[in-house]
DNA sequence: TTAAATAACGGGTACGTACACGTTAATGAA
DNA sequence: TTCATTAACGTGTACGTACCCGTTATTTAA
């Protein structure tokens, strides 16, 4: 932790001294540009080896006047509150490394309207980017945005969803695998003998996807386990309104009465809360996602637990992720799975997206 | 998010320009130097308040050859996972900060030697340094410190535990008493009707207060409680020997047969789990910090949830906010709260400490 | 009345790096 | 031989801010 006087031992300068050159020869080696002879080229890159030489990343950032781009393309925040987040937590990240000459272009679509997405990836341009944050909501689109980033070598990272195929810098988001085994393990701990059920809300094909993908978690869970399996009820509903989901919900209860637990995949439970607070239901009730409905049902002990995907770090991650590696040089890691947060009543006042 | 060229519309360059005066006298004004007179003065200030000037920070650092010392206070990281953590997190945040001319120097005291901290807080002299960052674990010399600092006018932040009567820059870590209250909540969803058993193992009186405070919420939960309430039994040790505790929980486990969970308020959980899992026995198993025993116990099923603290991002934080309060002029929260984290077998994997 | 102090300002250099441009010598083409 | 080209460097300025050191006018002390 301690540093020498940072003064004349290290820097260009010194390096210059040392190697009998300009500082500007040290440059050309530092930025491999080209114009220095393979002798003075070794002997400048061992002495900067030897004082274990980092150039000063102010002064660079302030001397050439680069200014790097970031293309943002992720879904409308309007009344959603997940992706509010992962909006808040771009901004602040924005905020941090905006000293360093950084500037970022959103484009936002809606999440309901997967024409809204093939648009905005066909209509936009990533030419003038040095780098592009994409949430791959729908996989087709994406994986055509991959490719032509791919083609122009603009570094990829992805958030919330993964598209394993292509080869992003990094992607940012849950394991929906085995969060969904997070969800079957807190049930199972409260559960005595009951029947368990699992809904799964969601319109569109794409989105629905990630939801299987928690259910599998889910099942896998109790598959594994040794003792007691409880009988897994599945219900979908391909449609949005409450009417609906609470007409389907209300059918199933009817149809299996020793229903003890419900797993939401996804963070409608709001919905069957609400339903559950109407009835006078007491179930375990599990779903996911801090927004405020589903607080405010969390508070009220009709929801037991949410699922935290951390969207608002999502964000930040995303951003400072681009920003790292095209400024700083640092090595991102391929995955960087956000925790799985288990919220309850009693620490939700401590929970930050 | 979109940005005015700021080549020659911001600046002080530009100040000075509107305000026909020198770059000098903005400087001046900007550091509120005195030689300037109140005329020009309000004059600049109004044009500074018109275009949002904010000074460039890296071309600040860069000019004023500012180095900023910070002290680092803290328990010895050797055979200590907790601490090590915080440790790595203060280490993350000065390889952020040390481009802008930071330079920690940090201290450790012995957790189990109360002189060792006494002799370390009163033979550093805090004068050369621009912050303190204490993790004040023994509570009068904390507050001699504390009141030191302030009459240095130097910037005191506390972490993982807080001294409330010294105004201190901000607080940075958990709520011990909520996270007592967790616990019982986790707890009360998985037992039927058994009792549960409470136990405190510490030896340094000033650290066992800290448990007590987790004690305290874990009962005040069940007291709030409508329904049932369990019997709670208490084991306090005093004492930190393996066969010590085992036999004291061991005569305990004979006296109470119906126990059927256990909450251990500290990291000390593995001793209790290590016994549970030689002698077979199968409770409910709480406890504290993500630690390697811990979370090997986790992971076997003999604990059952962990309870986090966040430890390397209390140490990342603490730095980072007397950087942020001193270098960049941010306003920090007066109280930092850590999440309560809740740690189980499925999610342990992807916790961050 | 004169020297000294002070208030209010401007000029200029430095921080560490980037880069445009100038310079020199060697090489190649005509 | 002469001119153009190129490789291999060095010089110097710029980035935006900080701050030392002048300079001028005005006030105060003697």
């Amino acid at each position: 932790m301690d540093k020498k006087k940072s003064s004349s031992l290290s820097g260009v300068k010194e390096i210059a001294r040392r190697a009998n050159v300009s500082i500007a020869t040290v440059d050309r080696v530092i930025h491999n540009r080209k114009g220095v002879s393979q002798e003075t080229k070794d002997k400048i890159n061992e002495i900067i080896k030897e004082i274990g030489f980092q150039p000063n990343i102010l002064a660079s950032r302030l001397a050439s006047k680069k200014t790097n781009r970031f293309l943002v393309i992720i879904p409308q925040s309007a009344e959603n509150e997940y992706w509010e987040a992962c909006n808040k937590g771009i901004d602040r990240s924005y905020a941090e490394i905006k000293q360093y000459g950084i500037s970022v272009d959103k484009r936002f679509y809606d999440l309901d309207n997967k024409q809204s997405f093939v648009k905005l990836v066909d209509s936009t341009s990533i030419v003038p980017y040095d780098g592009v944050l994409l949430a791959p909501s729908f996989f087709d689109e994406g994986v055509r945005l991959a490719s032509r980033c791919k083609e122009n070598n603009i570094p990829l990272v992805f958030v919330n969803s993964d598209i394993p195929g292509e080869d992003s810098l990094s992607y940012i988001g849950p394991d929906l695998y085995k969060s969904g085994r997070q969800a079957a393990s807190l049930i199972n701990f409260g559960i005595q003998k009951g029947k368990v059920l699992i809904v799964n809300i969601s319109k569109e094909i794409d989105t629905y996807h990630h939801l299987l993908r928690k259910e599998d978690g889910f099942r896998a869970y109790f598959n594994d386990l040794p003792s007691k399996q409880p009988a897994l009820i599945k219900l979908d509903i391909r449609d949005t309104r409450e009417e609906i989901i609470e007409k389907m919900v209300d059918e199933c209860l009817q149809q299996h009465p020793n229903i003890e637990a419900v797993f939401v995949t996804n963070s409608r439970v709001r919905v069957i809360a609400r339903y559950f607070e109407k009835q006078h239901i007491d179930k375990i009730l599990v779903g996911y996602d801090v927004i405020k409905d589903n607080v405010h049902y969390l508070k009220q002990g009709v929801i037991d637990f949410l699922i935290g995907q951390k969207p608002e770090e999502q964000g930040y991650r995303g951003l400072t992720s681009l920003f790292q590696h095209t400024v700083i040089g640092t090595n991102i890691p391929k995955y960087c799975f956000m925790p799985i947060d288990i919220i309850t009543k009693e620490n939700v006042e401590f929970y930050r997206n």
